[in-house]
DNA sequence: GTCTCTCTGTGATGCAAGTCACCGTTCAGC
DNA sequence: GCTGAACGGTGACTTGCATCACAGAGAGAC
C-alpha cells in the first residue's frame, strides 16, 4: 500500500517536500497486528522501518530466550537499527513486536541511500532518531544501574498515565515483564502504593490517583 | 597541530582520497593526558571527536555523581554523540575521561555536515560509528540484566588480556569501578578465581593464567 | 629504621529482589 | 450452574551484592 504525502507530513514533519514526494512513491505501508513479531534477534534487515500508528516494543534478549524490555518506538519514530543493517542487510540484535495494532512504512534500502545524499533532513531526521534511541538505551541503563524497584515502577506508571490516562488496563504480569521483574514483587509494590494512596488497585486495571 | 593522509588512512581505512586530504586539511589534533576530562555532563558539544590514541572511557552519572561506566573508545573510532550533537550544538549525556595518554581529532561541525553530503564513505562511517556505539551500549545493558557480577568479571579480565597481555596492572578498585561494584566484592571473586587456577593475585597486578 | 598510605583479605550484617508455594477471587465458556 | 484459567495477594526462603569494620602486607618518604 502506498502512502499519501499529507499523511507522511504529519508524521514526520520538517522533511523537504520533494522528499515527501519520493517517500509517498518509494515506501509500502504494512499493516502489524498486536503481538506481531516484527523483527527477531539473527533476522537479516533487508529495509527500513519507521512507525506510522501503534506501538511497538524492542527487546533485547539472552541465550535463554529471556525477553529484557528496551524501548518503545511510537508513531513518527524509525527502528534505528534498521538503518544501517538494512544498507549492510546485517542481522538484528533485538527483537520487536507490535504492542498493539498498527501499520509500519519499509523504505528500500537504495532509496535510503540516495535520500541520505540528497536531502539534507533526511540525514538529520536519521541522526536524530539515533540520537533519540541512543538516549533511550541511556535511560534505561539509568534505570537498571541508579534505580531500585519501586523508583522504576512509579516512573512506569506515571509514563503510562500520560499516555494512557489514569485508568491503566494492565496487569501486574505485564508490567512485570517491562520492567524485568517478576509478578510478585510487582504485586507487592503496588500494594504498598495502594496503602500510601498513590493509586487504587482493581481486577486487570490500575487507577493513579495523583496528579 | 594538522593531520597527515598516511596517519588517516591507517586509523579510518576505506573512506575516498579526497576526503583524507579535506580531513588532513580541517581536522585538528588534541593531545590529552591519562585522567582529563574531555566531556562533562551537560556540556555543549561543539565538533566531532574521532580517537587517534589512547583509550577513553565513558561514563555514565547520576545525580549525586555516581560514575557508571558504559564503554571504551580507541583509536579509530568516534564519539557517536558527538556527530549529532554538534551538528546542533546539543549538550552532551555522558563523561569521558581519557584512561591514558593520548590524542583526539577534532573535526568542525559545518565540514561534518559537508562530507555527509559529499562523501558516501564518511556518511556510512558514522552510520557504522553509531550503530557500533548501540550495540556496546547492548552488550552494557545484557551485562547488568542477564549476567552476574563472576561472569562479568571473567569476561572484562579476559577483554583486558586480550587487550594488554596476561599480567594486567590494575587494582581492585579500578576493576571494582568499572563493573560498578566494590572493591570487597571484587577482592573475593578474584580470591575464588584464584583458588579455581585461573590466576594468579599480586600486588598491583592480575597473571591470567588460562588460554 | 619508622611512618604512613595504598592495596588487599575477610568476617558480620543488612537489604532488595527473585523464587517457591499456596490460596482466594474473578470471569469466560461450556 | 460448573470448571478451568487467568489474576492477584502473601508468607517463607534464598541469593547476590553493598556496606561496615578491621587487620595485615607492601612500598615509598624521611
Amino acid at each position: 500500500m502506498d502512502m499519501d504525502v499529507l499523511q507522511l507530513k504529519q508524521l514526520f514533519p520538517g522533511l523537504e517536500s520533494e522528499l515527501y514526494e519520493e517517500m509517498a512513491a518509494d515506501a509500502t505501508l504494512r499493516p502489524v497486528k498486536a503481538g506481531d513479531i516484527l523483527l527477531r534477534v539473527g533476522q537479516t534487515i533487508r529495509s527500513t522501518m519507521l512507525i506510522a500508528e501503534g506501538v511497538i516494543k524492542l527487546y533485547r534478549e539472552d541465550e535463554d530466550g529471556n525477553e529484557f524490555f528496551i524501548y518503545h518506538l511510537t508513531p513518527g519514530q524509525a527502528c534505528s537499527l534498521s538503518f544501517i543493517c538494512s544498507a549492510r542487510s546485517e542481522k538484528s540484535e533485538v527483537l520487536a513486536k507490535a504492542l498493539t495494532d498498527g501499520s509500519v512504512i519499509s523504505i528500500p534500502p537504495e532509496k535510503m541511500d540516495e535520500w541520505m545524499g540528497k536531502y539534507k533532513s533526511w540525514y538529520q531526521f536519521v541522526l536524530s532518531s539515533y540520537r533519540n534511541r541512543f538516549e533511550s538505551l541511556l535511560q534505561t541503563i539509568d534505570a537498571i544501574a541508579f534505580s531500585t524497584m519501586d523508583e522504576r515502577l512509579e516512573f512506569y506508571l506515571k509514563r503510562q498515565v500520560a499516555q494512557f490516562g489514569k485508568v491503566l488496563n494492565i496487569t501486574h504480569q505485564e508490567i512485570a515483564h517491562d520492567l524485568n521483574s517478576s509478578r510478585e514483587v510487582i504485586s507487592r509494590l503496588l500494594k504498598k502504593m495502594e496503602s500510601k494512596g498513590l493509586l487504587a488497585l482493581h481486577r486487570n486495571s490500575i487507577e493513579w490517583l495523583q496528579a
